[in-house]
DNA sequence: CTGTTAGCGCTTTCAG
DNA sequence: CTGAAAGCGCTAACAG
């Protein structure tokens, strides 16, 4: 057996009102400084927290947490703990939620099969968490939720309260900065995964070229998976095509960064043969040879805004139909620059 | 206001009590199936688990939580969400936890000064988590929760219970590497940071350069963070010094990677003018041109290790002295072959 | 100014 | 076979 709790046995709130011998009620108040708290003697007071401090009194969380009904936890849900976006949506969370005391609890479904992950957020949804963050899976977690207690949804906008950016806008900007340059054979690599974001990237895509008056040829559309070994896949694609695009506007890093070396290992150059672009910008994206034009997504203010929208909701206030849209900021790079642009009139 | 907790009211151990005419501790003992619970008539049960089932009734985790004395939560300090080895600890940690029905706090630090981080800890410690896992940063958190409650160290081996993977071995199989192909001059790109990994990883080089009675060359070691930016000191030392290194072991790929793609840009060829070998082996550096030679670390592994053994301390088994090391593996690719292997006798 | 009381929702002896 | 009772550690009226 090992030995935790005996070597220094936590003292509880009864200890300290037996040290000072007054009752429980008054040591609780003085400690939390809690209404009606002015009004208890300088002296009691001070013999209290003097105490308290003596016996490194710490309030027992679990039994805090009962009493107020409410546990300072917010539990985040990310389907993916591998993707690139990942640890700065969970960076951002975390310091939000810390400002204010609040603990995040992490729930990374990627290896779980959607019964388990659905039991599993049941378990926690009574009395075990205020709240709930769901990244990019309002499909399979919103019905289990629904009403039972606050939520916010990340990187969708067609449910409520949530938090986005601007995906279409992102590959809209990718295209137009393409048909700036003169360039029309613009192809786009997406994927067939169901989350919104990735929809409506594609979405973004299509009208930039119909907004253009350019028809789309469904032959330089691809679709592959959101990881690396998508980039595999695309550039066999791209190598299977008869009559190339001039450039290529891809759904993500991850895949645009395996895509890129494939494509030069090939001996396919960037960007006179292909200008490429994408979706992300992650950190490594600016030091690829040559740097890759991205749509940075800002994910760690992401993470933040969907943790201030949460506290408030656990406030108490009412955020149904609120969709925040954070905008996407266009990293021009080598990659996707093939002549100067046309003249600006 | 929101209405959470008005719609659906939770349902109550007391609730299905009512409903079913028994008393509370009848219902609690067949939903719990605790000892004694063989002795309810069939009927009862029947009738029991009828009810709660139609109740929708979940246990409340934090009143179980206050009376079972413990919260089913483990906690894992990071110090750096954003590094590519955290997400797989993460996994694996989280993966390990969830076969038994624990959930994972938890907690980064990268943007937290010391003190903060500290309190968090010290407020979780009481009555809040049944265990700490703290990766990289005994020295700042050890003394904190020193006896408090069971810890799992992880990524150092001077400290105990803790897992880690042999961090000297990869550098020394790396360097042997180099050294089977006849190459002498190997330089070494390591860290002025603290962590135990680090530190072994720079002895591992220097091992193996005693062990083959080549006397190292303080010129051929540079010291940089451990970020992409840390390629780019990297590669100003490299190209400041007069006489090169035909191979250098890098301690982990972020800087491998960055430093890599800035030599190709300059013209240095790799492995012709120098050859490359780095820590880590995450997923891009099979897909770098040329694919990078590692040494590649278990974190997933790791991170399902140290929680496993996590679990068994708040079974009450006492790891103390207990240092699990993970092996590594030596993935050779295009980056560090210049020449084929001194032939085997 | 401070103590008493009554629980939060649950588990667990111990009596019937 | 089942229920009553005690209590985990804490908070919040309400009395003095």
């Amino acid at each position: 057996m090992n030995g935790y709790g005996q070597n220094e046995k936590k003292s509880t709130l009864k200890d300290v009102a037996r040290k000072v011998g007054r009752s429980v009620a008054t040591v609780s108040m003085v400690l939390n400084q809690s209404a009606g708290c002015e009004r208890i003697s300088e002296e009691t007071r001070q013999l209290i927290l003097a105490a308290a401090e003596e016996l490194n009194y710490q309030p027992h969380y679990m039994a805090q947490a009962l009493k107020k009904r409410n546990t300072m936890l917010v539990a985040l849900a990310v389907p993916n703990i591998y993707h690139p976006f990942t640890p700065q949506l969970i960076g951002g969370v975390q310091d939000a939620l810390r400002e204010r005391g609040y603990h995040l609890l992490l729930l990374d479904l990627t290896n779980s099969p959607d019964a388990e992950s659905v039991r599993t957020v049941l378990q926690l949804e009574s009395g075990g968490i205020d709240g709930l963050i769901i990244h990019s899976m309002s499909k399979e977690l919103g019905p289990v939720v629904d009403g039972k207690l606050p939520v916010v949804y990340l990187d969708e906008k067609s449910v409520s309260p949530a938090v986005w950016f601007d995906a279409g806008g992102a590959t809209r900007t990718l295209t137009q900065h393409f048909l700036q340059q003169g360039i029309q054979k613009i192809g786009y690599i997406g994927t067939f995964m169901e989350p919104e974001t990735y929809t409506e990237r594609e979405k973004g895509y299509r009208d930039a070229m119909a907004q253009a008056g350019i028809p789309v040829n469904e032959e330089m559309i691809c679709h592959v998976s959101p990881q690396l070994g998508g980039g595999g896949k695309a550039f066999a694609w791209f190598q299977g095509l008869k009559e190339k695009p001039e450039a290529l506007v891809v759904f993500t890093d991850n895949v645009a960064h395996a895509l890129m070396l494939q494509l030069i290992r090939a001996g396919v150059r960037i960007p006179e043969d292909v200008a490429l672009a994408s979706v992300d910008d992650v950190e490594i994206s600016a030091l690829m040879n040559p740097p890759l034009t991205c749509a940075w997504v800002p994910a760690y203010e992401m993470g933040k805004r969907a943790a201030y929208m949460m506290m408030e909701q656990i406030a108490g206030k009412d955020l149904t139909g609120v969709v925040e849209t954070l905008p996407v900021e266009l990293h021009i790079r080598a990659s996707s620059i093939r002549s100067s642009p046309a003249p600006n009139p």
